[in-house]
DNA sequence: ATGCCGCGGCGCCCGCGA
């Protein structure tokens, strides 16, 4: 018997200000040592990025940034040999949502999808078309990278509540753009491609949530809604070890309202 | 029900988030 390679454990969370949320980021790096982890919602310009403290902790780093609002970045433990900054497919939009990254044969992208709240009522809102508009070009952008077929994931904040089996109470949320019939369908028109929901591939439990209200009580009542996810490439996919949330960090003083996903791929020889 | 909370910012209220 030999024993298997340590797996490649990849983290996405969406920190809600990475400067308000340093130190709790700090830490739970420290202890839990992701080799790539993709956060979400920085709230601060690429320049303003604390990177010193990270790379303290052994991370390469690649950011796009965006003032008060958006911001996305990919830490590595390995080295970053080539970034993609922003969504492929419009050049006006100036939305920090989306940066992608080669680490060795393996291709990651960190994605902040659109909320797309209001929806509208007589026909959909400005942010609802961009909402969708947005995973539209998402859908190519997998396409496009399919097309090379080397192995990918994504994963991030999608705003897209999958299946009732995610929201706490699926009627309170039917009309809402996280949980909206076309926001599912263009879901699983980017899962129809090929890709792997990573979490529901391995448990079929409810009450899997990642995001919690700061209002209301939902964190203490567990009135969650599953909306951060990996999205596997099917060579990715063969490699699937684990998919866990990490409820930890929610339950902490001065928390994100997000907490992070882990997923672990029996992939280390990717990476180099 | 859009406020309840929390964040950033040409800040003492506002937009935005989900």
């Amino acid at each position: 018997m030999t024993d298997a390679p340590d797996p490649l454990v990849v983290a996405t969370w969406n920190v809600n200000s990475i400067k308000a949320r340093l130190a709790a980021v700090c830490d739970w790096l420290g202890r839990t040592a992701p080799d790539i982890v993709l956060l979400q919602e920085l709230k601060c310009e690429t320049a303003a990025f604390p990177a010193e403290p990270i790379e303290a902790l052994g991370y390469n780093i690649a950011v796009l940034g965006q003032r008060t609002y958006n911001g996305v970045a990919v830490l590595s433990k390995r080295p970053i040999d080539q970034v993609t900054m922003g969504l492929p497919g419009d050049p006006d939009d100036t939305q920090a949502r989306y940066v992608e990254a080669e680490i060795g044969a393996l291709t990651v992208a960190a994605l902040y999808l659109p909320n797309g709240n209001p929806p509208g009522e007589d026909g959909p809102s400005e942010k609802y078309r961009y909402k969708l508009a947005w995973m539209a070009r998402l859908k190519d952008r997998v396409a496009a990278l399919l097309e090379t077929g080397s192995p990918f994931l994504l994963g991030g904040d999608f705003n897209v509540i999958p299946e009732p089996i995610d929201v706490h109470d699926p009627a309170a949320w039917a009309g809402d753009a996280l949980f909206r019939t076309d926001t599912r369908a263009a879901f699983r028109r980017l899962l129809h491609l090929g890709l792997t929901d990573a979490y529901r591939a391995l448990h079929s439990d409810p009450g899997a949530y990642t995001f919690w209200d700061y209002q209301g009580g939902a964190w203490p009542m567990d009135r969650g809604i599953r909306i951060d996810h990996f999205l596997l490439s099917p060579a990715i996919t063969d490699r699937l070890v684990d998919c866990r949330i990490d409820r930890g960090p929610r339950g902490l003083p001065k928390a994100s309202d997000h907490t992070p996903v882990l997923l672990s791929l029996a992939a280390d020889d990717l990476v180099g």
